[in-house]
DNA sequence: CGTTGACCTAACGTTTACGTCAACTCCTTG
DNA sequence: CAAGGAGTTGACGTAAACGTTAGGTCAACG
């Protein structure tokens, strides 16, 4: 716990929430050492506090979107790259320039993720309604057919 | 190549089509070695020729099925398991019911999916019209702003 | 003041999904 | 008939993403 730190470093107006590495494994249900691995991948940096890590409420909001990417199946590689998208310099026109492109071929990337769920799910449901079809077949009476595998 | 073997099999009616593992390995572009690879995690049984396998249109269904489930980021046991739903035993009540319950997680898993895909979508196009807009700035005139982490 | 509980680093182990040889068997072609 | 070219089966190597000890620090608690 970081609690007594926080007021101690705040004078005790707002808390301005701080986190051990413990909060957040046991908020997300991921491990400690899956944190540290993230950090040691550069996808994060929180505060040291004699050798302890401290998050805050950004180091937090950017472990969120790991695991987002995670889930998505992203690598930890590409989920970098996204969240460095975050922190381009407005100042460099040419970083602004690469950071755009590289932006929206994610965009792109996801619109394409996205069209082949869709096109997932569609056959699921099909599949869905054609099983729940011979459970019912099945119910009433005893009778047969046959299904093919994926067209 | 197969093509001859097709010919001699069907006795040049219609060719069926059978493909060789280079054919779909060229095709697909994945590697040999690849769709051996899925072959012995059980997600292809092609047929054999002399040693050889040789590939129906059904398989080459299942391996676009596979290498779609691939880039949605599954693992190679999660889409054998999604594949062996289509090929469950219609008459045997037990298996439909489980596969029934598999294939409705897995839909739903898949919407989750598809709603982190337009949240992050949402969130990649605000980025980037922010990006946009500092890259005016910095084209006419040469004006200073700062940009946050994420929220 | 000893011991728990939470943190740390360092280092080796593990699983997944292949890549990469090596060595062999068949055609087919010059 | 020699030489490719495409296929085969091992077997070992590798990158990613952690899991799992091992050993050590430090603050709080009874």
């Amino acid at each position: 716990m970081v609690e007594a730190l926080a007021f101690a470093a705040t004078g005790g107006e707002r808390p301005a929430r701080l986190y051990s590495i413990g909060d957040l494994a046991s908020e997300f249900a991921v491990s400690p050492r899956a944190i540290r691995f993230y950090e040691d991948q550069g996808l994060l940096k929180p505060q040291r506090i004699g050798g302890n890590r401290v998050y805050v409420h950004g180091d937090r909001a950017r472990l969120k979107l790991i695991l987002r990417g995670k889930r998505l199946g992203f690598s930890l590689a590409d989920i970098k790259e996204m969240l460095d998208l975050y922190s381009v310099d407005p100042d460099h026109l040419e970083q602004l320039r690469v950071s755009l492109a590289k932006g929206r071929a994610r965009i792109a990337e996801l619109e394409r993720r996205r069209a082949e769920i869709v096109a997932t799910l569609a056959e699921l449901r099909e599949l869905e309604t054609a099983v729940v079809g011979m459970i019912r077949e099945r119910e009433r009476g005893s009778r047969k057919r046959k299904q093919g595998g994926p067209s």
